[in-house]
DNA sequence: GCCAACGTTGGC
DNA sequence: GCCAACGTTGGC
């Protein structure tokens, strides 16, 4: 069992998004170190934080749930389709780059843990998302991490 | 909206 | 292969 977090801006794909279509194929993702562990390291039953980027007032950065790897990697369908934003010219059906997973809903949190919380925990030292100008919008996370968050963290 | 940090691109 | 320029991310 491996441990993940996932972000995404609450404007683009919400974690309410995720509960209404309960899963979704993690699509769109551009950035091949965060592909990578999509498409080589990800396993079906794998957890997931849902972290929410780009923070407001009203939805403040941090995690917000929890969601779970639901399939195998697989194509990414939106580098082909030249009407999606993520349409990527350099793609082809015999060569396609990008890859995904599809995540399935689990939980939401009654009460989010923002991100000025997950920094003020010593024990999250190192989480990945914590780390100064971290953009990766897939990440791996410690058992000891996602423990940490699920079972002490949470209310 | 600002801006630092980062990844990617492309000229050489 | 280097590196400047550029676009994007994301906290604040």
């Amino acid at each position: 069992m491996n441990y993940w977090l996932i972000k995404s801006e609450a404007s683009c794909y919400s974690i309410d998004d995720l509960k209404r279509d309960k899963k979704t194929a993690w699509s769109g993702i551009r950035n091949y170190q965060a592909r990578n562990f999509m498409r080589d390291d990800m396993r079906l039953g794998d957890q997931v934080l849902f972290y929410h980027s780009n923070g407001t007032p009203e939805i403040p950065s941090g995690i917000y749930g929890i969601a779970k790897v639901v399939s195998k990697p697989h194509r990414d369908e939106t580098q082909f389709d030249t009407k999606d934003e993520h349409f990527d010219p350099k793609a082809s059906e015999t060569n396609p780059i990008w890859a995904c997973v599809d995540v399935g809903f689990v939980r939401k949190f009654k009460q989010p843990i923002p991100l000025t919380e997950l920094k003020r925990d010593s024990k999250l030292k190192g989480l990945a998302v914590l780390e100064r100008g971290s953009r990766l919008s897939v990440t791996p996370v410690s058992e000891e991490h996602f423990l940490r968050i699920v079972t002490e963290l949470i209310q």
